[in-house]
DNA sequence: TGCGACACGATGACCACAAGCCCAA
DNA sequence: GGTTGGGCTTGTGGTCATCGTGTCG
């Protein structure tokens, strides 16, 4: 199933914009990011041409295909050796002929970006003075056609790609969200992307307050979503673990997305196990079929369900109850968990995985969304007694600023 | 197989009070 | 319309109690 841009609804989408986690043709790209000079710095790339909901990473040269990082792996599950090409990002509103330059394979091809590009019409006659003041685009490594034999050998080379991919100087929370997901590129907060109406329009109220911390928020109770082992979102997705943890388990593979990935890895395909939409509507059902190959996206897509209704305040298993998630969500087991016994689960790769994540999880430090930093600044000040404030001038047992007793 | 004891982790309540918020004058 | 004052609400962190779950005998 082809995607169409998230913006315009009719051509088909060709551009990931990172920051808006949208997926847009290149005529739209270029209109919404003309509109001043905050958009004009978002961090955008191809889409991939596989799962057409994540940024493609690299370029299959000899297959004329742009993947993302996640279903380049798949190929490389199986062994298979492609000639990749690393994909700069770009910013800034570059021409159609600025565009080839960034992606030469653009013009010596039958790709669907080229085909984009032919159907790329610039309709913005307004002023460029809004460009990048450094020039009409900003382009990294534009000649950086870096082949790798094997791009996923090791978690620093895949660090390194994603690197190289980022804007050299613009969006540095973007490279910051990247390098600290590199190891687990589609989880990182951008890959909200799988969720439908997540355009971010520059003058959208809506759009401005969906805080990505919230959906963070949301996924404190993922252990409870992937049965008590998984811990950090970020941790979860990547692919070493991933393995580890699902081994030949096989989530729903009725995307169409994924058939690629199932001829590759056909050998594990065994069961396909039957998904149970969390919300009535078709758009949850259809966030939650998703590919086995990407399953960022498909916990993506029932994060954003889930946040949305609550996008109000903190979130939490019981909020999203409330909101009438189903109970499968919140602490059953995944939508992709299926009944039959593990016989075919490496379980010591499995085991040592989930006890990576217990390590993990000891370490990792759980960021609270502090509203009022005066508060916070005043309560760290605050003496004690047993946890609890006291009055000013009343006996404490602990006072945050000397540790000293009163008594 | 069922039960009780125990360990462990997660969660929420509690506290004081300045800051924030709201509304009337 | 803008300002001011008063009252109410909110939020902040460390500790403890409680609850749920898993393990073991």
């Amino acid at each position: 199933m082809g995607h169409i841009c998230e913006f315009c609804g009719e051509q088909r989408s060709i551009v990931y914009c990172r920051s808006d986690a949208a997926c847009l043709c290149l005529s739209c790209d270029r209109n919404v990011h003309s509109a001043n000079a905050l958009s004009q710095r978002h961090s955008r790339t191809l889409l991939c041409e596989r799962c057409n909901s994540q940024p493609a990473v690299v370029r299959r040269v000899e297959e004329k295909i742009s993947l993302c990082k996640n279903c380049d792996s798949i190929g490389h599950a199986a062994g298979s050796m492609h000639k990749r090409q690393a994909l700069s990002c770009y910013t800034g509103c570059p021409s159609a002929a600025e565009l080839s330059t960034i992606w030469s394979f653009l013009l010596d091809g039958d790709s669907t970006c080229q085909k984009g590009m032919g159907a790329m019409s610039i309709t913005d006659n307004q002023p460029r003075d809004n460009e990048d003041p450094q020039g009409k685009y900003n382009s990294q490594d534009m000649s950086a056609a870096v082949e790798m034999s094997e791009l996923h050998t090791s978690s620093e080379k895949s660090t390194t790609l994603i690197e190289s991919s980022l804007p050299a100087l613009d969006n540095k929370q973007n490279k910051a969200e990247l390098y600290a997901g590199s190891k687990n590129y589609s989880s990182s907060k951008g890959c909200y992307s799988g969720m439908k109406g997540s355009t971010i329009y520059e003058d959208d109220p809506f759009a401005q307050d969906f805080n990505m911390d919230e959906v963070d928020l949301s996924f404190e109770n993922y252990e409870e979503l992937f049965s008590g082992s998984l811990d950090n979102p970020n941790q979860f997705f990547e692919n070493e673990d991933i393995n580890g943890l699902f081994g030949t388990k096989d989530m729903s593979v009725s995307g169409s997305s994924c058939q690629d990935a199932d001829a590759i890895e056909g050998s594990s395909i065994r069961r396909v196990m039957t998904m149970q939409p969390a919300c009535s509507n078709a758009e949850s059902a259809d966030s939650l079929v998703s590919c086995k190959t990407e399953p960022s996206i498909c916990f993506a897509r029932q994060a954003s369900i889930l946040s949305f209704s609550n996008l109000g305040g903190e979130s939490n298993a019981g909020d999203y109850q409330e909101c009438g998630a189903s109970t499968m969500l919140l602490m059953g087991e995944p939508p992709w968990y299926h009944p039959f016994p593990e016989t075919s689960l490496p379980s010591t790769s499995r085991s040592n995985a989930v006890l990576r994540y217990k390590e993990k999880k000891k370490i990792r430090k759980f960021d609270k969304h502090v509203r009022y930093a005066s508060r916070k600044a005043r309560a760290d000040v605050r003496r004690r007694v047993k946890g609890r404030f006291v009055k000013a001038g009343d006996a404490y047992d602990y006072d945050p600023l000397n540790e000293t007793r009163s008594f």
